[in-house]
RNA sequence: GAGGGUGUAGCUCAGGCGGUAGAGCAACGGACUUUUAAUCCGUAGGUCGCGGGUUCGAGUCCCGCCACCCUCACCA
């Protein structure tokens, strides 16, 4: 019926109301357990109805087959000419792919035993002026689909219901700290020094002030400002930006958890951080194992705890505390240690090394004083920073250290870290309003930071960031408005 | 930023030694009252990423540019 489909885009394109006032349907039915009551040839099932975009059509003369697509997945609907009367018909044969349908009908099945709505009535809810990806390899172009996410949710497999565990991985995480008295809070994202990671941070300029600002680079700093004010308990789930590379597993701004506990330490960190990603597992299946690619992860606690210099050994040979040799070791695996700190050289072979064989889940624990400026030194060892990273499958996602509350020592750290910054990069200046903080006294702590991003892709089997970010940043296309 | 790969119809993809553009799906017209990526007959659809060059002739060869993907670098 050319006429009524030119009518539909014609009242379309006037603006004009073509769908109904909301549809308030009969009692909902739970498909699955009707489905599994009834068998083949079954005709009379109960009233239903559904609505939702038309992924597949298959006339057949006088009578036309449909699949509708919601959220919850795929039907298909019957349309018989003779069933369904005139009107409805005429509204049937308008119909493409990518419409968007309301059905009134019987729940039953075919002769071949299809779960399906036979429709009595039909209701045009929205037409496509698009024609839809291909209907059975849907969008595979890895630009497109990012560019129009929209169609990469409705037509690629298994995309929706990432992004659907995604949310309920994030549910979980606030619902773990919640459980455990954390409270939740609200930082500013504008920051007048990037601080709490060493990252380019994103700059912006505020008029009426009249001063550059920059978009926060990390959760901490301010954190740590409230752990000063007795707020005992606090995290911020919440996004951050670095002006840095996009990778496959960069994206320029991600989701950042950041947990700081009064009177706690790593060790109260390491139980929090193990607790959270079984949590957040838990939320969307029910057994321990992901599959990653060609391997499987396990996740079955407890994760393993291994010192960062044991680690070193096992997969080196070589004594952590002999620099002569770990220089050596360096210079054979093409490092160059000439003039490096020997704690530096012994962190460049182990993210050489050591970390690609972190399957894991592992906790690698005790790190070298040197590398982590804003982390206590183990009591008994000041060599020793009381840190800890989980890897998974190589990569980090979580970092955690005891941390540091001593003003003057934070205020040297600072200054060493700024030394060794080129010029274009001392926009990182020294944060006297945060060691004003500090020297009002910030109780002892534990801290947690986990990559939120990084976690959703681990347990949702995503190679790639951008499978997990609904709209990763993207080069405007050329000619766009 | 460096190296590698890709770019052809709305989508998914073919195009051997350089000889004037192909299929499937989608669209449009027709047949079909139990289909399953329905099937069958027919029609229409192209700045071969963009710009130069070589050639009688370029989707194909050369140079430059653009976008995306991968690896590396930056990202404590």
């Amino acid at each position: 019926m050319r006429a009524m489909k030119d009518q539909i885009r014609y009242r379309l394109a006037d603006g004009q109301e073509l769908a109904l006032p909301p549809l308030e349907g009969p009692q909902r039915v739970d498909y699955r357990q009707w489905k599994s009551q009834q068998g083949p040839g079954e005709e009379v099932g109960p009233k239903v109805r559904v609505a939702g975009r038309i992924v597949l059509q298959r006339p057949t003369g006088k009578l036309i087959f449909l699949n509708i697509r919601d959220w919850t997945g795929d039907i298909q609907i019957f349309v018989g000419q003779r069933q369904v009367g005139h009107h409805n018909w005429q509204i049937a044969e308008c119909l493409d792919l990518g419409d968007i349908i309301g059905v009134d009908g019987r729940l039953g099945r075919t002769n071949t035993g299809e779960l399906t709505v036979f429709a009595e009535e039909l209701h045009f809810l929205c037409k496509t002026l698009e024609p839809p990806p291909e209907k059975y390899h849907g969008l595979t172009d890895p630009e497109l689909r990012q560019r129009l996410r929209y169609l990469d949710l409705l037509y690629t497999e298994g995309v929706l219901e990432t992004f659907l565990k995604r949310t309920r991985i994030v549910q979980a995480i606030r619902r773990v700290l919640d459980e455990q008295g954390y409270i939740e809070v609200e930082g500013p994202t504008l920051h007048t020094i990037a601080g709490g990671a060493a990252a380019r941070p994103f700059i912006t300029h505020h008029n009426a002030l009249d001063i550059d600002l920059y978009l926060r680079i990390a959760l901490e700093l301010h954190l740590k400002r409230l752990l000063v004010g007795g707020i005992e308990k606090v995290y911020e789930l919440g996004r951050v930006y670095r002006n840095e590379g996009i990778s496959p597993r960069h994206n320029p701004e991600f989701t950042m958890l950041e947990v700081y506990q009064a009177y706690g330490d790593y060790h109260t960190m390491m139980d929090l951080a193990e607790q959270i990603v079984l949590g957040s597992l838990r939320a969307i299946q029910d057994d321990y194992c992901v599959q990653w690619g060609e391997t499987v992860i396990d996740f079955t606690p407890p994760f393993a705890r291994r010192t960062y210099d044991e680690l070193f050994q096992e997969h080196t040979g070589i004594t952590p505390s002999d620099s002569k040799a770990v220089a050596d070791f360096a210079s054979r695996i093409g490092l160059h240690p000439q003039g490096k700190h020997p704690d530096v050289i012994k962190s460049e072979i182990f993210e050489e090394v050591v970390e690609p064989k972190l399957i894991g889940p592992v906790f690698v624990i005790d790190y070298p004083a040197a590398l982590c400026p804003l982390t206590k030194r183990k009591r008994d060892n000041p060599q020793i920073a009381e840190r800890f990273e989980l890897f998974v499958q190589g990569m980090e996602i979580a970092n955690a250290y005891t941390e540091l509350n001593d003003p003057d020592l934070q205020e040297e750290l600072f200054r060493t870290q700024l030394e060794g910054l080129p010029e274009e990069e001392s926009m990182a200046r020294m944060d006297h309003d945060f060691l004003r903080a500090l020297r009002n006294g910030m109780p002892p702590a534990g801290g947690l930071g986990i990559g939120v991003d990084r976690l959703v892709m681990l347990l949702t089997g995503s190679r790639s960031i951008r499978d997990v970010i609904l709209f990763p940043l993207l080069r405007p296309e050329a000619g766009a408005k």
